[in-house]
DNA sequence: CATTAATATGTTATACTATAACATTAGCAA
DNA sequence: TTGCTAATGTTATAGTATAACATATTAATG
């Protein structure tokens, strides 16, 4: 599951998970579904499985090339290429990103899980530009940068983009 | 110029200048470049007024499209297409970047001005989704978040993208 | 001034990201 | 079964960005 920080708990790893907590995850997210009276659909669960197994974000067209080397594995004729073009994974990602159980890194043009999905929530996403790890930080700081907007500013905030780039702790020393 | 919030002096406009602010700005960035020791040719200057002259965040492909525009009607032979190619205004927007005289909207894949240019700053854009202004915001939260990464996830900043999109006060109203 | 080196721009081609529009299939309800 | 809705398949194309190489311009030097 996500790591908590020592320093911050709402700082957590969003990959290198183990198969047990992926499959967990993935259970947790066929109940949510049900609940909420949507449908988890083996496409929508396979691409959200591609994105918890990435030890990095991935890209929709990663997601396609993985999928079309799954079906053409199925598939008895090895030769018959399966095509999956682009709106079959763009469409997943977007059922997975309203239901909370995947984030959009918009500067990199990738996805990533959530570190806890929940109700529509506001993070920021620190992303190592070395080891492509990220993590996902939903503490104070982030909180107080939306009410400034809302409080101060005046501005009704629909969505936000919050992401740093650079070097995390351990690729600085390495 | 750049009107500043009774609320935040650090919340500023970054359009609808009028033309002797544009023709200052443009002065300062010569100012600045010679400084510098770099070039703000011709083709640099022009982009630079355009992203100066737009309402709202101009694309990449928009600057392509005006500057054709401008290059034909310069032209006396009017049927001769002047053809701009995207590097063309990539490469000068890559510069007015690095010169601080600009900033990207990534999520929305588009620039604009810099409320005040200097040496590489961090910031948030609040963009009104409905009349397209942007406003640049670089206050004491959105300080506490760079901080917060540098100094208790050890995490090192190398760039920043911090964007809401939404309503500003303006159009919530209306 | 001519030569050269460095920088900037032009040009062609292409990669990468994303969506529109319509056809087909699968699941559910009457 | 029929009909409705949601999901997926399919084709085409829009939008954003860069690689690679050619040419032109500027600045520096002999």
């Amino acid at each position: 599951m996500s790591t908590a920080s020592p320093i911050c708990d709402h700082l957590h790893d969003v990959q290198h998970f183990s198969p047990q907590a992926i499959a967990e995850r993935i259970e947790a997210a066929k109940a949510q579904c049900r609940t909420r009276g949507v449908r988890f659909t083996p496409l929508r669960q396979q691409i959200y499985a591609l994105v918890l197994q990435a030890d990095k974000p991935v890209g929709a067209y990663d997601l396609i090339t993985q999928l079309q080397q799954s079906r053409t594995a199925q598939d008895v004729d090895a030769d018959s290429k399966k095509n999956v073009a682009p709106p079959t994974v763009y469409r997943s990602l977007e059922f997975l990103l309203a239901e909370g159980l995947i984030h959009q890194l918009t500067s990199i043009n990738a996805y990533v899980p959530c570190c806890h999905p929940r109700a529509e929530h506001t993070a920021a996403f620190l992303i190592c530009e070395r080891c492509q790890r990220v993590q996902e930080c939903s503490s104070v700081p982030v909180q107080e940068v939306m009410s400034f907007a809302e409080q101060d500013v005046g501005f009704l905030v629909a969505r936000s983009v919050i992401e740093l780039s650079g070097l995390c702790r351990v690729c600085q020393t390495a």
